[in-house]
DNA sequence: AAATTTACCATACATATGTATGGTATTTTA
DNA sequence: TAAAATACCATACATATGTATGGTAAATTT
Protein backbone atom coordinates (compact mmCIF):
# COMPACT_ATOMS: atom_id res chain seq x y z
CA UNK A 1 0.00 0.00 0.00
CA UNK A 2 2.42 2.88 -1.25
CA UNK A 3 3.91 5.16 1.30
CA UNK A 4 3.47 6.52 4.58
CA UNK A 5 1.09 8.96 5.46
CA UNK A 6 1.65 11.84 7.88
CA UNK A 7 -0.66 12.58 11.08
CA UNK A 8 -2.53 14.85 9.17
CA UNK A 9 -3.25 13.19 6.29
CA UNK A 10 -3.87 9.98 8.35
CA UNK A 11 -6.54 12.44 10.16
CA UNK A 12 -8.32 13.43 6.85
CA UNK A 13 -8.42 9.70 5.94
CA UNK A 14 -9.78 8.44 9.00
CA UNK A 15 -12.25 11.08 8.95
CA UNK A 16 -12.91 10.24 5.27
CA UNK A 17 -13.49 6.09 6.87
CA UNK A 18 -15.76 7.46 9.27
CA UNK A 19 -18.22 9.29 7.21
CA UNK A 20 -18.15 6.86 4.61
CA UNK A 21 -18.76 3.93 7.50
CA UNK A 22 -21.60 6.38 9.29
CA UNK A 23 -22.99 8.01 6.36
CA UNK A 24 -22.47 6.00 3.40
CA UNK A 25 -21.39 9.01 1.58
CA UNK A 26 -17.87 10.23 1.36
CA UNK A 27 -17.51 14.02 2.44
CA UNK A 28 -17.08 17.01 0.07
CA UNK A 29 -13.93 18.66 -0.10
CA UNK A 30 -15.64 21.53 1.99
CA UNK A 31 -17.23 19.09 4.31
CA UNK A 32 -13.50 18.23 5.45
CA UNK A 33 -12.38 21.43 5.53
CA UNK A 34 -15.16 22.94 7.92
CA UNK A 35 -14.25 19.58 10.22
CA UNK A 36 -10.74 20.52 10.64
CA UNK A 37 -11.27 24.07 10.44
CA UNK A 38 -10.04 24.80 7.59
CA UNK A 39 -10.43 28.43 5.78
CA UNK A 40 -10.46 26.91 2.31
CA UNK A 41 -11.11 23.82 0.08
CA UNK A 42 -7.66 24.38 -1.55
CA UNK A 43 -5.69 22.96 1.33
CA UNK A 44 -8.09 19.82 1.89
CA UNK A 45 -7.39 19.60 -1.89
CA UNK A 46 -3.94 19.33 -1.66
CA UNK A 47 -4.27 16.71 1.24
CA UNK A 48 -6.23 14.60 -0.84
CA UNK A 49 -3.83 14.71 -3.61
CA UNK A 50 -1.24 13.32 -1.46
CA UNK A 51 -3.51 10.92 0.14
CA UNK A 52 -4.35 9.60 -3.48
CA UNK A 53 -0.46 9.73 -4.72
CA UNK A 54 0.09 7.60 -1.83
CA UNK A 55 -2.27 5.04 -2.79
CA UNK A 56 -5.38 5.14 -0.11
CA UNK A 57 -7.81 6.68 -1.91
CA UNK A 58 -9.31 7.09 -5.73
CA UNK A 59 -10.40 10.05 -6.92
CA UNK A 60 -13.50 10.57 -9.54
CA UNK A 61 -12.80 13.34 -11.56
CA UNK A 62 -15.07 16.17 -11.13
CA UNK A 63 -17.43 13.90 -9.76
CA UNK A 64 -19.10 15.55 -6.39
CA UNK A 65 -18.64 13.15 -3.20
CA UNK A 66 -16.21 11.11 -5.79
CA UNK A 67 -13.59 10.01 -3.11
CA UNK A 68 -13.12 6.10 -3.13
CA UNK A 69 -11.04 3.99 -0.66
CA UNK A 70 -8.87 1.89 -2.05
CA UNK A 71 -8.47 -0.71 0.50
CA UNK A 72 -8.30 -4.01 -0.55
CA UNK A 73 -11.89 -5.30 0.22
CA UNK A 74 -13.22 -1.92 1.60
CA UNK A 75 -12.88 -3.37 4.59
CA UNK A 76 -9.58 -4.41 5.51
CA UNK A 77 -5.78 -3.45 4.90
CA UNK A 78 -3.37 -5.90 4.19
CA UNK A 79 -1.09 -5.73 7.65
CA UNK A 80 -2.71 -6.21 10.76
CA UNK A 81 -3.12 -3.19 12.89
CA UNK A 82 -4.13 -4.38 16.82
CA UNK A 83 -2.02 -2.01 18.40
CA UNK A 84 -4.14 0.70 17.17
CA UNK A 85 -7.30 -1.39 19.28
CA UNK A 86 -5.40 -2.91 22.09
CA UNK A 87 -2.59 -0.70 22.92
CA UNK A 88 0.47 -1.19 21.53
CA UNK A 89 0.50 -4.99 21.09
CA UNK A 90 1.39 -6.33 17.74
CA UNK A 91 -0.62 -8.81 16.57
CA UNK A 92 1.24 -12.28 16.68
CA UNK A 93 0.32 -16.11 16.86
CA UNK A 94 -0.08 -16.58 20.61
CA UNK A 95 1.25 -20.41 21.22
CA UNK A 96 -1.65 -22.13 22.07
CA UNK A 97 -3.36 -19.79 19.92
CA UNK A 98 -6.24 -22.07 17.25
CA UNK A 99 -7.75 -18.55 16.58
CA UNK A 100 -5.95 -15.75 15.33
CA UNK A 101 -7.67 -12.63 13.79
CA UNK A 102 -6.63 -10.09 11.19
CA UNK A 103 -7.97 -6.90 12.34
CA UNK A 104 -8.29 -3.74 10.41
CA UNK A 105 -7.30 -0.28 10.29
CA UNK A 106 -10.78 1.04 10.00
CA UNK A 107 -11.47 1.22 13.43
CA UNK A 108 -14.85 1.83 13.28
CA UNK A 109 -17.30 -0.39 10.46
CA UNK A 110 -20.82 0.21 10.56
CA UNK A 111 -21.25 2.43 13.63
CA UNK A 112 -18.88 2.05 16.07
CA UNK A 113 -18.07 -2.03 14.88
CA UNK A 114 -15.18 -3.15 13.22
CA UNK A 115 -14.17 -6.38 11.16
CA UNK A 116 -11.97 -9.75 12.30
CA UNK A 117 -11.34 -12.19 10.07
CA UNK A 118 -11.78 -15.67 11.87
CA UNK A 119 -9.13 -18.96 11.57
CA UNK A 120 -9.20 -21.59 13.68
CA UNK A 121 -11.37 -24.46 14.56
CA UNK A 122 -11.98 -24.10 18.45
CA UNK A 123 -15.55 -21.84 17.26
CA UNK A 124 -16.71 -24.48 14.97
CA UNK A 125 -18.84 -26.09 17.74
CA UNK A 126 -20.81 -22.48 17.64
CA UNK A 127 -20.92 -22.66 13.92
CA UNK A 128 -17.95 -20.09 13.02
CA UNK A 129 -15.38 -21.13 11.08
CA UNK A 130 -12.13 -20.01 9.25
CA UNK A 131 -12.92 -17.53 6.82
CA UNK A 132 -15.84 -16.01 8.72
CA UNK A 133 -15.59 -12.40 9.31
CA UNK A 134 -17.24 -11.41 12.62
CA UNK A 135 -18.10 -8.04 13.57
CA UNK A 136 -16.86 -6.55 16.53
CA UNK A 137 -18.19 -3.97 18.93
CA UNK A 138 -16.01 -2.97 21.34
CA UNK A 139 -18.10 -0.28 23.00
CA UNK A 140 -20.19 -3.20 24.63
CA UNK A 141 -20.05 -4.32 27.99
CA UNK A 142 -19.06 -8.03 27.57
CA UNK A 143 -22.30 -10.02 29.15
CA UNK A 144 -21.45 -13.88 30.32
CA UNK A 145 -22.09 -16.31 27.31
CA UNK A 146 -21.51 -13.96 24.55
CA UNK A 147 -18.57 -14.17 22.30
CA UNK A 148 -15.78 -11.84 22.79
CA UNK A 149 -12.52 -10.92 21.07
CA UNK A 150 -9.76 -10.57 23.96
CA UNK A 151 -5.65 -9.80 23.55
CA UNK A 152 -3.92 -12.31 25.52
CA UNK A 153 -0.13 -11.07 25.51
CA UNK A 154 0.49 -11.32 22.30
CA UNK A 155 -2.28 -13.20 20.73
CA UNK A 156 -5.83 -12.24 19.77
CA UNK A 157 -8.61 -14.72 20.63
CA UNK A 158 -12.64 -15.60 19.93
CA UNK A 159 -14.21 -17.21 22.43
CA UNK A 160 -17.13 -17.53 25.16
CA UNK A 161 -16.58 -15.02 27.97
CA UNK A 162 -17.68 -16.05 31.64
CA UNK A 163 -16.71 -13.50 34.78
CA UNK A 164 -16.51 -15.75 37.47
CA UNK A 165 -15.66 -14.42 41.10
CA UNK A 166 -12.03 -13.68 40.79
CA UNK A 167 -11.39 -14.54 37.11
CA UNK A 168 -12.42 -14.33 33.84
CA UNK A 169 -12.94 -17.77 31.76
CA UNK A 170 -12.97 -18.12 28.16
CA UNK A 171 -14.21 -20.66 26.57
CA UNK A 172 -13.74 -22.62 23.12
CA UNK A 173 -17.35 -24.53 21.82
CA UNK A 174 -14.93 -27.02 20.57
CA UNK A 175 -14.61 -29.08 23.88
CA UNK A 176 -11.34 -30.15 22.55
CA UNK A 177 -9.60 -27.19 23.61
CA UNK A 178 -9.67 -26.19 27.67
CA UNK A 179 -11.17 -23.21 28.82
CA UNK A 180 -8.47 -20.26 29.36
CA UNK A 181 -8.74 -18.50 32.79
CA UNK A 182 -7.51 -15.26 33.71
CA UNK A 183 -6.87 -14.01 36.72
CA UNK A 184 -8.24 -10.49 37.66
CA UNK A 185 -4.85 -9.33 37.98
CA UNK A 186 -3.13 -10.95 34.84
CA UNK A 187 -1.60 -7.89 33.24
CA UNK A 188 -1.46 -8.21 29.77
CA UNK A 189 -5.03 -9.19 28.70
CA UNK A 190 -7.91 -7.03 27.25
CA UNK A 191 -11.25 -7.52 25.64
CA UNK A 192 -11.41 -5.60 22.60
CA UNK A 193 -15.23 -6.07 22.20
CA UNK A 194 -18.43 -8.22 21.77
CA UNK A 195 -19.23 -10.31 18.25
CA UNK A 196 -22.35 -8.60 17.27
CA UNK A 197 -22.59 -10.73 14.15
CA UNK A 198 -21.01 -12.85 11.70
CA UNK A 199 -20.79 -13.10 7.86
CA UNK A 200 -19.99 -15.69 5.71
CA UNK A 201 -19.20 -16.08 2.02
CA UNK A 202 -19.91 -19.11 0.28
CA UNK A 203 -18.63 -18.16 -3.23
CA UNK A 204 -16.37 -20.97 -3.41
CA UNK A 205 -17.58 -23.07 -1.53
CA UNK A 206 -19.36 -26.86 -2.17
CA UNK A 207 -20.01 -29.70 -0.71
CA UNK B 1 -44.85 1.53 4.50
CA UNK B 2 -47.47 4.37 2.72
CA UNK B 3 -48.65 4.43 -0.47
CA UNK B 4 -48.26 2.90 -3.66
CA UNK B 5 -45.64 4.11 -6.13
CA UNK B 6 -46.47 4.64 -9.72
CA UNK B 7 -44.92 2.58 -12.42
CA UNK B 8 -42.13 5.36 -12.83
CA UNK B 9 -41.71 6.37 -9.58
CA UNK B 10 -40.92 2.97 -9.10
CA UNK B 11 -38.33 2.84 -11.94
CA UNK B 12 -36.92 5.90 -10.17
CA UNK B 13 -36.75 4.43 -7.00
CA UNK B 14 -35.24 0.90 -8.62
CA UNK B 15 -32.22 3.65 -10.41
CA UNK B 16 -31.65 4.80 -6.73
CA UNK B 17 -31.43 1.61 -5.10
CA UNK B 18 -29.13 -0.01 -7.79
CA UNK B 19 -26.82 3.45 -7.59
CA UNK B 20 -26.76 2.96 -4.13
CA UNK B 21 -25.94 -0.52 -4.10
CA UNK B 22 -23.39 -0.99 -6.18
CA UNK B 23 -21.76 2.85 -5.96
CA UNK B 24 -22.65 3.13 -2.17
CA UNK B 25 -23.13 6.65 -3.76
CA UNK B 26 -26.79 8.26 -3.97
CA UNK B 27 -27.14 9.66 -7.19
CA UNK B 28 -27.60 13.49 -7.87
CA UNK B 29 -30.99 15.17 -9.92
CA UNK B 30 -28.69 15.42 -12.97
CA UNK B 31 -27.49 11.99 -13.05
CA UNK B 32 -31.35 10.76 -12.13
CA UNK B 33 -32.88 13.14 -15.34
CA UNK B 34 -29.81 11.87 -17.54
CA UNK B 35 -30.46 8.34 -17.18
CA UNK B 36 -33.82 8.80 -17.70
CA UNK B 37 -33.35 11.31 -21.15
CA UNK B 38 -35.62 13.90 -19.04
CA UNK B 39 -34.26 17.50 -20.47
CA UNK B 40 -34.68 19.56 -16.65
CA UNK B 41 -34.15 18.28 -12.88
CA UNK B 42 -36.97 19.80 -12.20
CA UNK B 43 -39.31 16.39 -13.47
CA UNK B 44 -36.84 14.38 -11.23
CA UNK B 45 -37.72 16.59 -8.84
CA UNK B 46 -41.46 16.60 -8.47
CA UNK B 47 -40.94 12.59 -8.81
CA UNK B 48 -38.31 13.06 -5.68
CA UNK B 49 -41.15 14.82 -3.54
CA UNK B 50 -43.58 11.64 -4.61
CA UNK B 51 -41.36 9.38 -3.74
CA UNK B 52 -40.70 10.61 -0.48
CA UNK B 53 -44.26 11.75 0.39
CA UNK B 54 -45.26 7.99 -0.39
CA UNK B 55 -42.08 7.35 2.76
CA UNK B 56 -39.44 5.41 0.55
CA UNK B 57 -36.87 8.02 0.60
CA UNK B 58 -35.82 10.35 2.56
CA UNK B 59 -34.38 13.61 1.38
CA UNK B 60 -31.88 16.30 3.33
CA UNK B 61 -32.19 19.38 2.04
CA UNK B 62 -29.39 21.06 0.46
CA UNK B 63 -27.25 18.12 0.51
CA UNK B 64 -25.44 16.79 -2.79
CA UNK B 65 -26.31 13.18 -2.65
CA UNK B 66 -28.52 13.31 0.25
CA UNK B 67 -31.26 10.53 -0.96
CA UNK B 68 -31.35 7.88 1.85
CA UNK B 69 -33.52 5.03 1.65
CA UNK B 70 -35.93 4.77 4.29
CA UNK B 71 -36.70 0.58 4.26
CA UNK B 72 -36.75 -0.87 7.82
CA UNK B 73 -33.40 -2.14 7.73
CA UNK B 74 -31.68 -0.64 4.54
CA UNK B 75 -32.56 -4.16 3.29
CA UNK B 76 -35.68 -5.59 4.12
CA UNK B 77 -38.78 -4.45 3.51
CA UNK B 78 -42.10 -6.14 5.37
CA UNK B 79 -43.99 -7.39 3.29
CA UNK B 80 -42.51 -10.21 1.18
CA UNK B 81 -42.30 -9.75 -2.78
CA UNK B 82 -41.42 -13.05 -4.05
CA UNK B 83 -43.57 -12.25 -7.15
CA UNK B 84 -41.64 -9.87 -8.26
CA UNK B 85 -38.87 -12.72 -8.70
CA UNK B 86 -40.30 -16.03 -9.64
CA UNK B 87 -43.43 -14.49 -11.93
CA UNK B 88 -46.00 -13.24 -9.84
CA UNK B 89 -46.75 -16.62 -7.12
CA UNK B 90 -46.85 -15.07 -4.07
CA UNK B 91 -44.83 -16.71 -1.22
CA UNK B 92 -47.26 -18.50 1.21
CA UNK B 93 -46.04 -21.48 3.53
CA UNK B 94 -45.41 -24.74 1.78
CA UNK B 95 -47.02 -27.49 2.77
CA UNK B 96 -44.08 -29.11 3.91
CA UNK B 97 -41.92 -25.94 4.21
CA UNK B 98 -39.01 -26.10 6.70
CA UNK B 99 -37.67 -23.04 5.30
CA UNK B 100 -39.79 -19.78 4.27
CA UNK B 101 -38.18 -16.76 3.45
CA UNK B 102 -39.04 -12.73 3.49
CA UNK B 103 -37.57 -11.40 -0.12
CA UNK B 104 -37.02 -7.82 0.29
CA UNK B 105 -38.24 -5.62 -2.55
CA UNK B 106 -34.64 -4.02 -3.24
CA UNK B 107 -34.09 -7.28 -5.82
CA UNK B 108 -30.23 -6.70 -6.09
CA UNK B 109 -28.78 -5.78 -3.13
CA UNK B 110 -24.78 -5.99 -3.08
CA UNK B 111 -24.07 -5.88 -7.07
CA UNK B 112 -27.18 -8.05 -8.77
CA UNK B 113 -27.52 -10.14 -5.50
CA UNK B 114 -30.62 -9.98 -3.02
CA UNK B 115 -31.03 -10.85 0.47
CA UNK B 116 -33.53 -13.57 2.37
CA UNK B 117 -34.24 -14.61 5.65
CA UNK B 118 -34.04 -18.05 6.70
CA UNK B 119 -36.99 -19.51 8.56
CA UNK B 120 -37.04 -23.26 9.96
CA UNK B 121 -34.48 -25.69 11.03
CA UNK B 122 -33.88 -28.14 7.95
CA UNK B 123 -30.40 -25.85 7.12
CA UNK B 124 -29.42 -26.60 10.98
CA UNK B 125 -26.93 -28.74 9.58
CA UNK B 126 -25.43 -26.85 7.02
CA UNK B 127 -24.94 -24.12 10.34
CA UNK B 128 -27.62 -21.85 8.87
CA UNK B 129 -30.31 -21.07 11.25
CA UNK B 130 -33.66 -19.65 12.03
CA UNK B 131 -33.36 -15.70 11.37
CA UNK B 132 -29.69 -15.73 9.55
CA UNK B 133 -29.67 -13.15 6.59
CA UNK B 134 -28.74 -15.54 3.15
CA UNK B 135 -27.49 -13.41 0.23
CA UNK B 136 -28.44 -14.90 -2.99
CA UNK B 137 -27.39 -14.17 -6.66
CA UNK B 138 -30.00 -14.68 -9.29
CA UNK B 139 -27.34 -14.30 -12.48
CA UNK B 140 -25.02 -17.41 -11.27
CA UNK B 141 -25.60 -21.00 -12.35
CA UNK B 142 -27.04 -23.65 -9.77
CA UNK B 143 -24.43 -25.91 -9.43
CA UNK B 144 -24.13 -29.90 -8.30
CA UNK B 145 -23.57 -29.32 -3.93
CA UNK B 146 -24.58 -25.35 -3.60
CA UNK B 147 -27.22 -24.21 -1.73
CA UNK B 148 -29.82 -22.87 -3.80
CA UNK B 149 -33.37 -20.78 -3.40
CA UNK B 150 -36.12 -22.39 -5.32
CA UNK B 151 -39.96 -21.72 -5.51
CA UNK B 152 -41.56 -24.71 -5.72
CA UNK B 153 -45.69 -23.92 -6.40
CA UNK B 154 -45.88 -21.38 -3.95
CA UNK B 155 -43.02 -21.89 -1.45
CA UNK B 156 -39.51 -20.60 -1.34
CA UNK B 157 -37.00 -23.53 0.26
CA UNK B 158 -33.73 -23.11 0.84
CA UNK B 159 -31.85 -26.74 0.05
CA UNK B 160 -28.65 -28.03 -2.02
CA UNK B 161 -28.95 -28.57 -5.73
CA UNK B 162 -28.25 -31.52 -7.55
CA UNK B 163 -28.64 -32.16 -10.75
CA UNK B 164 -29.52 -36.09 -11.41
CA UNK B 165 -30.11 -37.42 -14.83
CA UNK B 166 -33.85 -36.46 -15.48
CA UNK B 167 -34.66 -34.48 -12.53
CA UNK B 168 -33.46 -32.08 -9.67
CA UNK B 169 -33.03 -33.03 -6.08
CA UNK B 170 -33.38 -30.34 -3.60
CA UNK B 171 -31.52 -31.61 0.00
CA UNK B 172 -31.86 -30.46 3.47
CA UNK B 173 -28.54 -31.19 5.29
CA UNK B 174 -30.61 -32.36 8.32
CA UNK B 175 -31.40 -36.43 7.96
CA UNK B 176 -35.00 -36.08 9.24
CA UNK B 177 -35.93 -34.60 5.95
CA UNK B 178 -36.81 -36.26 3.02
CA UNK B 179 -34.98 -35.08 -0.30
CA UNK B 180 -37.52 -33.29 -2.81
CA UNK B 181 -37.30 -34.79 -5.91
CA UNK B 182 -38.81 -32.68 -8.81
CA UNK B 183 -39.20 -34.04 -12.67
CA UNK B 184 -37.52 -32.16 -15.40
CA UNK B 185 -40.98 -30.73 -16.98
CA UNK B 186 -42.50 -30.07 -13.44
CA UNK B 187 -44.41 -26.82 -14.10
CA UNK B 188 -44.38 -25.11 -11.23
CA UNK B 189 -40.93 -24.83 -10.18
CA UNK B 190 -38.24 -22.64 -10.71
CA UNK B 191 -34.44 -22.02 -9.21
CA UNK B 192 -34.46 -18.01 -7.76
CA UNK B 193 -30.94 -17.75 -7.00
CA UNK B 194 -27.78 -19.32 -5.73
CA UNK B 195 -26.63 -19.00 -1.42
CA UNK B 196 -23.39 -16.56 -1.99
CA UNK B 197 -23.49 -15.42 1.45
CA UNK B 198 -24.86 -15.48 5.11
CA UNK B 199 -24.96 -13.06 7.83
CA UNK B 200 -26.40 -13.73 11.19
CA UNK B 201 -26.52 -11.20 13.84
CA UNK B 202 -25.71 -12.44 16.98
CA UNK B 203 -26.99 -9.19 19.12
CA UNK B 204 -29.60 -10.61 21.39
CA UNK B 205 -27.96 -14.05 21.72
CA UNK B 206 -26.54 -15.22 24.49
CA UNK B 207 -25.23 -19.19 25.03
C1' DA C 1 -68.24 17.45 -14.54
C1' DA C 2 -64.72 19.23 -11.63
C1' DA C 3 -60.65 18.56 -9.05
C1' DT C 4 -56.53 16.18 -8.39
C1' DT C 5 -52.62 13.60 -9.63
C1' DT C 6 -49.24 12.40 -12.90
C1' DA C 7 -45.65 13.39 -16.17
C1' DC C 8 -43.28 16.15 -18.57
C1' DC C 9 -41.43 21.07 -20.16
C1' DA C 10 -38.73 25.73 -19.49
C1' DT C 11 -36.34 29.16 -16.94
C1' DA C 12 -34.10 31.11 -13.01
C1' DC C 13 -31.32 31.48 -8.62
C1' DA C 14 -28.16 31.02 -4.82
C1' DT C 15 -24.88 28.26 -3.41
C1' DA C 16 -22.02 24.00 -3.50
C1' DT C 17 -18.35 21.78 -5.69
C1' DG C 18 -14.02 20.33 -7.77
C1' DT C 19 -10.24 22.48 -9.63
C1' DA C 20 -6.43 25.78 -10.82
C1' DT C 21 -2.96 29.12 -9.66
C1' DG C 22 0.01 31.58 -6.79
C1' DG C 23 1.91 32.70 -2.20
C1' DT C 24 4.29 31.99 2.67
C1' DA C 25 6.53 29.46 6.30
C1' DT C 26 8.20 25.30 8.31
C1' DT C 27 9.92 20.71 8.22
C1' DT C 28 12.03 16.85 6.02
C1' DT C 29 14.94 14.73 2.70
C1' DA C 30 18.86 14.38 -0.42
C1' DT D 1 23.31 23.36 2.22
C1' DA D 2 19.98 23.02 -1.47
C1' DA D 3 15.80 20.81 -2.91
C1' DA D 4 11.57 18.83 -1.92
C1' DA D 5 7.68 17.95 0.73
C1' DT D 6 4.36 19.62 4.07
C1' DA D 7 0.78 22.65 5.75
C1' DC D 8 -1.59 26.28 5.51
C1' DC D 9 -3.43 30.87 3.13
C1' DA D 10 -6.20 33.66 -0.67
C1' DT D 11 -8.60 34.25 -4.89
C1' DA D 12 -10.84 32.81 -9.06
C1' DC D 13 -13.66 29.94 -12.38
C1' DA D 14 -16.79 26.88 -14.72
C1' DT D 15 -20.06 23.96 -13.75
C1' DA D 16 -22.89 21.03 -10.63
C1' DT D 17 -26.55 21.01 -7.48
C1' DG D 18 -30.88 21.47 -5.01
C1' DT D 19 -34.70 24.29 -5.23
C1' DA D 20 -38.52 27.42 -6.75
C1' DT D 21 -41.98 28.91 -9.97
C1' DG D 22 -44.95 28.57 -13.77
C1' DG D 23 -46.89 26.08 -17.73
C1' DT D 24 -49.12 22.09 -20.70
C1' DA D 25 -51.44 17.76 -21.52
C1' DA D 26 -53.23 13.43 -20.22
C1' DA D 27 -54.94 10.22 -16.87
C1' DT D 28 -57.18 9.31 -12.55
C1' DT D 29 -60.09 10.27 -8.72
C1' DT D 30 -63.89 12.51 -6.48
Amino acid sequence: MARELTVIQRKILDYIIDRIKIYNLPPTLAEIAGYFGYNNRATVQQHLSAIERKGYIHRNPKLSRGIVLTFEDKFFVPKPVLGEVAAGNPLTIYPDAIDTVALPTVAKTPRDSFLLKVKGESLKDAYIFTGDIIIVNPNIEAVNGKFVVAVLDDAAVVKRFYRERSSIELHSENPEYEPIVIDKNYPNFKIVGVVVGIYRSMEKMVG
